[in-house]
DNA sequence: CGGTAATCGAGACGGTACGTCATGTCTTACA
DNA sequence: TGTAAGACATGACGTACCGTCTCGATTACCG
């Protein structure tokens, strides 16, 4: 049984420190400033990287946002051990990334590749592959445990919890009506584990 | 006591028809095609208007978008009568906005809005003031008569359960992973309502 | 018997001293650089005008070339009184015009031109409607007249004449391998002369 | 007095159909669009070969068209017999040249290579070496062996006479404002001849 | 036969200019 | 004064070439 060998790679290989400089300067430059205000040219220039090699690797800028601050983004993920207990290990989940995501203006970010991903379905599948699917999906696992655990009822409607605890965060962190902070996060996750008759 | 005279008008009042017409054509165009993707001159020429007099009574696209989509939009708000059931009033302020929200591609629009609103606090507070805070005023109103009733504790958090109620509509909304449906809407409230002892 | 008048002109009306200032920016740049070497974006620097200016009023770089040439060409020229000698004619037809040629680098802007015209039959019509026709023109004049004065055969083939009076000329111009100077020019002339049976 | 032998040629020897296939390439695309229309790019694909070995060998484009171009020219040359008649002699040198020039969109390619020869001194001596000078010498024989017999008097300037012999072909043919064929060739040396009382 | 040296194809790369498009301001004439 | 028409400066866009580079593979000579 062969494994697939990786074909010969013709031709000069990517240099795979231009490709960080690149993502470097776009997530800097995009935090900073927003990525409608930043032009591929700045970035090419703060990367020290033509915009030929850029649009080479990413079609649109908005693809170049969604991996420079993913890069970012990925990176601070912490997997925090399952308690037992559903509340905990909800807030568990939700806190450090609520935290994170309050910590620099990723709002602004995130806000323009939403914004991008409404006309853009291709686009749309991208973003909810990378910031939305994750994270649904470690809920996911919490609240399907909890089902089999028989600390909530199984005709709980899965989806609509992770979007009863998701969505309230994004909504503060995109309106910016009110600050996210964890004691909101906290209260968050007691009103549905007391809407699903979680101790 | 006199009413304060509309002052003396000095030269050509503004045209009536102009402003109409270009919040239409501002309004059909974004809705169909995004609020990025429609140019200024575009809705200019929609609406027989001159480009110049677009900037003399809107500062930017955004505000343009804003007030043209905020103008169907208020035009097709219903007031509900309060019920005495905390559960239906909300579900009466929920159900026929969201159907709204749904009904065409406002979504886009909103996102778009959003965007701008990140890196802009006066158009965010322009934003808020016509989207966000009429609706949250009304759902304010049915929990605080819910709370004198003693329906609901007198300690709940009345902000943090308005994002629990608006947060995951706007979820959907946004992220476009699943649809918004009168039962996603009543699912909402019935989870917040049981979290909230209410029966 | 009313003139036509010319219409209303709506809208803000071209600006004459931009126009000027591309047309001089450029046939300065073109003449020390040579066409090719000049960029738009530098034309519109030096001319302080935007680059979507010139796009709007010449549609390539070898058009605004040939009109920025042509400028100056056009303004150096002086009508010689017809003497009655064809000889005498000719040579003060070619020779102002050789050394006007001859006084800067006009050869490099022809040979871009002449190079554009090869692939652009509409910009060739151009071309030679500016440069050649008007120069032939008046060499045709002279050549007919000195048919009707019986001083050339009426069979004589006009055309192939003011080829052989030219021809030389540019194709010194433009191989570079020998000087354009006035004994050259009625060098020329006297041959083409005596071929024509000419005293 | 030896020849210089080779060096004993270290590595790997020039690939000869390599460069043929090149030259073909260019040949073929740019008499076919124009040198400014073909770029490097499409000849190494067409030629089956690298970018890199076609700058290796050729440091610009222009001087690629002239080796490219000249291969096809000088290949296609026959020498005539002296016939002992001057103007037989340069018939007979122009006509044949004359129908190659035009048999094909040659002249797109001259005016490339002219307009490279004014602002590189460089390669404007390379295109007198290939493309003029071959051309006038053969010229200056007929010339000279005239001046000889005595049919042409000795204080002939030649290289004038070489001028009206090619210029007016040349600029026909970069012109285009008339036709290149035998009869106007016949044409310039009857005139040519006669102004040099050639009987 | 193994080492050295050059050539070659593939293709990534920095850079420059292109021609287009949208924004927001302006200038005119008309209402 | 308000407005339509439309010219204009500004600046970003995304593309196309240029000429250079870095690989791995190839092909000769040379020891």
């Amino acid at each position: 049984m062969t494994t697939t060998e990786a074909p010969p790679a013709r031709g000069r290989p990517r240099d795979e420190r231009t490709r960080v400089a690149i993502l470097d300067a776009a997530a800097e430059l995009m935090l900073e400033n927003g990525v409608d205000k930043v032009s591929m040219d700045t970035i090419a220039v703060r990367a020290g990287a033509s915009k030929a090699t850029i649009y080479r690797w990413w079609p649109t800028k908005e693809s170049l946002a969604l991996d420079a601050v993913y890069r970012q983004w990925s990176a601070a993920q912490a997997e925090a051990e399952p308690s037992g207990s559903v509340r905990a290990d909800l807030v568990a989940l939700l806190t450090p990334w609520s935290r994170l995501a309050a910590s620099k203006p990723y709002a602004r970010v995130i806000a323009a590749l939403l914004n991008a991903a409404q006309s853009n379905p291709d686009f749309a599948v991208q973003y909810r592959a990378h910031f939305v699917e994750p994270r649904r999906e470690r809920g996911r696992e919490i609240l399907n445990a909890a089902v089999r655990d028989g600390q909530v009822p199984p005709d709980t409607d899965i989806e609509l919890v992770l979007d009863l605890l998701y969505g309230p965060i994004y909504h503060r962190l995109l309106q910016g009506h009110a600050t996210v902070d964890d004691r909101f996060v906290r209260g968050v996750v007691d009103v549905v584990c007391a809407g699903l008759g979680i101790s």
